[in-house]
Parts: C-alpha cells; structure tokens; sequence
DNA sequence: AACTATTTATAAGA
DNA sequence: TTCTTATAAATAGTT
C-alpha cells in the first residue's frame, strides 16, 4: 500500500529500512489498539528494532497478558530464575554457534581455509565472488559517475558565474581588451579566484556509518 | 477501510465483533510479521478474543520476546540471583553484537547492502573480492592439476597393466599379428577390457565437511 | 465465505 | 523526522 508494490524481504538499504520500520511499528500498534478496543480483546505487541529498542502496546498490561499467556501456554514463569538462567545460556551458545558458522563461511569469502572445501564448493564460492565484484564495481562506478555529474554541474556553474563576474569588471572598459582569454580558461587559474562565489566540494555519499570504513581490521571476533 | 468509516469503540453487535475480530487478528498477525522481517525486529504479538482463546505470533519465540522484554524494561524482582542471568544477558548482548557485524560484512561481501559505503569502503572491498577470487581460483587450480596428474599416473599404471596383460594373452601367438593396434591406444576401449586391474577413481580431495557444500543455503542466520 | 466500495496504510520522493 | 501523494492493502458492510 504505497507508491510500489514490494516483497516481503528484508529491506537492504539501512535508512529505508528504518523509515519503514518507524512506519509500520506505528502502524501496528495503532491497529493493536483497534483490536482491543473494537473487539473487547486484550491484546500484547512488543517489538524490538534491529538496534535493539523496545516499542510495546498492552492493552491492560503487559505483565497481565504474558501471565496470561503463560498460563494459556501451561509454561513455567519467565520469572522463574532457574529457567531464566537456562534460556540465556541456550541463547549464548546458539549465538556462537551461529557465530562460528559465519566465521567460517567469512574467512573462505577472504580467500582463506580452502583446504577443507571440495572442487564443487570451490566453484560456488568463485562465482559468488565473481558475483559480488560484479556488484560492487557497478555500486562504484555508479557513485563516480554520479560524483562527475555533480562536479560538471558545480563546474559549468563557476564557470558562468566568471564570466559575469569579468563582464561585470572588465565588461564596461570594453569587450575586446587584453582579458578576452579568462573568459574561455576554466582551468587551474579559477582556485587562485579570490572572488569564486560557489562553493565546490565533493558531495561525499553517504558518510554515516563509521564501522564500516574500519572493515578490514575490525572484524577481530573472539569467541569465548 | 471498508465500505464505511467506522469509529474506534467496542463493537456493540456480538457477531460482528466476532467478524471484525477474526479479519482484524489475521490482519495485525500479518503485519507483525511484515515488520519482522522487512525491518529486521524482533516481534512478539498476543491476542486473548473476548472468549479467552489465545492467538499469538513471534518472530522469533514468544519465550525469547518476553525474555528480552523483561530484559529490556530491567524490573526484575528484587532478591533473585541477578548475577548469572546478568552475566548471561551480556554475554548474549556480545555475541549478538558480534553476529550483527559479520552480518553487516557478511552481506556486503555478497555483494548486497552496498548503499551504506563510500568510494574507499568500496575499492576496500573490490581489492578483498578480487583477492579472495584470486585464492581460490589458485586453489581449485591446484586441486584440478592435481587430480590430472593422478589420472595420468592412473592411465599409465593401467595401460603398462594392459600391454602386460596383453603380451600374456596373444604376445605367444607372435607379436607382429592383428592385435598390434591394441598397444597403442590408451582410449574408449579401456573401460569395456573385464581385466582392468587397477582401480581407477577420482581421489575425491578434502570430502570431510559436509556444511560447507550447502555454504549458499545455510547462513540463513537470525538474531534473536 | 465471497465480494467490492471505501477507507486506511504506506512506499517513494522531498 | 515529517509531509505529501499515488497506489497498494485492509476491511466494513453486504450478499
């Protein structure tokens, strides 16, 4: 419901990610509250952002509807410390076994600890690679572009602005005088411009998130 | 949403209700799950109809939702051992965070989420691609001459085999009879021979683990 | 359970 | 984040 149609995938693109996650969380817990109201039904929504904060809607409260629910479930209390013990400790080690797996997996995509795979995974790994380049030079070659667009752009209007600065200075003691050349050079005389009215500068893309500029030695995980 | 506008207030007609509950339940459950995975959260969603039948969605588990709203809103009772579960939330926190960015790394030497990094990160990851691309290709390289040689040494042993075998069987009869030709090739005819002595097959390299041959399905990892 | 006229949610773009 | 707007989706009332 919106301009497009879209999949139900996770939206890769982070900031859009987020817009729709604000969207919709809204949109959820709006209706949440509907359906309590109009139906008489006591109703619980707890929602976690991938960043890890809480956004919750209880219609009584949310303690109320998870005792319920546990009882509905005929399960021991989340407040049972023994189990709660348990439930993280079975988290943990769920996580680092994950961990692991993808460690793996990461360390053959860097070229490392191929020993251990086959000729056929051996392809598959090449032509993902072979894949990812593929994407990765388009990304590149698509923000350079971009980049020179911008730059032809903040350049040809520099160059405009010159010349009617030279017309306005040398324009009135005639057109034909010894400055004609400045009006055609668009070149190293323009930074010496003291007088240069735009304001040129790269439009570095997206600077937001630090972490990744740090990739290649950041990623020194341990597991415990 | 429908042929009329309706206000938010307890449906007064039973049946009604009953309706608009079941279509409204489908449709927040459907939602919860949208935003679960478009957005990358962690859901939790329970709804108790006026009849006290329970209807509930988790992205994840209901038990880990609750875990982690009781986590969240840090009102545990007073007097539990805190400590262990304490140790064992962060010790998932960290694991967590850990996961999220090889994650975030993961996907981009996949060749997705690229949005996110400059021109550095990307000519960062270009050079990793093509380095890593360039590991791999030595490596199956050397498996694959490897494996020739082997072959090549297999077809001699087999073809000396043969012109021995040979020599038993016809080499009395004289050896300047039809049969000349059959020292020669080393083709087709080689595997209709029922003498073949020795074994021929490939010497499969490294078949030990398993996982990594299903490397494209298997990451499909989630962060509880 | 279907249908469909409307309302509502929201994707995309500023 | 917030606004706008075109469009997709949900659903209220009806059959």
């Amino acid at each position: 419901m919106g301009r497009g149609k879209i999949v139900i995938r996770r939206i890769d693109n982070s900031t859009s990610r987020q817009v729709t996650f604000s969207k919709r969380r809204n949109g959820l817990l709006k209706k949440a509250k509907e359906l309590a109201i109009l139906c008489d039904a006591e109703v619980g929504v707890m929602i976690f952002s991938s960043t890890g904060k809480l956004y919750d809607f209880a219609s009584t409260s949310m303690r109320s509807v998870i005792m319920r629910f546990n009882k509905a479930k005929e399960e021991n209390q989340p407040g049972n410390p023994t189990s709660e013990v348990k439930f993280w400790q079975r988290e943990a080690a769920v996580l680092r076994q994950q961990l692991q797996n993808l460690q793996e997996n990461h360390r053959q995509m860097m070229g490392e600890e191929l020993s251990v795979l086959t000729i056929k995974d051996l392809q598959n790994l090449e032509s993902q690679l072979e894949m990812s380049l593929h994407g990765v030079r388009m990304k590149k070659d698509q923000i350079l572009m971009h980049e020179i667009e911008e730059l032809t752009r903040k350049g040809n209007l520099i160059h405009q602005e010159n010349v009617k600065l030279c017309k306005k200075v040398y324009g009135t003691r005639g057109v034909n005088g010894t400055n004609k050349e400045l009006f055609l050079t668009n070149g190293q005389s323009m930074e010496e411009d003291p007088h240069e009215p735009v304001h040129l500068q790269l439009s570095q893309p997206q600077q937001q998130n630090y972490e990744t500029s740090t990739r290649a030695t950041k990623l020194g995980l341990q597991l415990h």
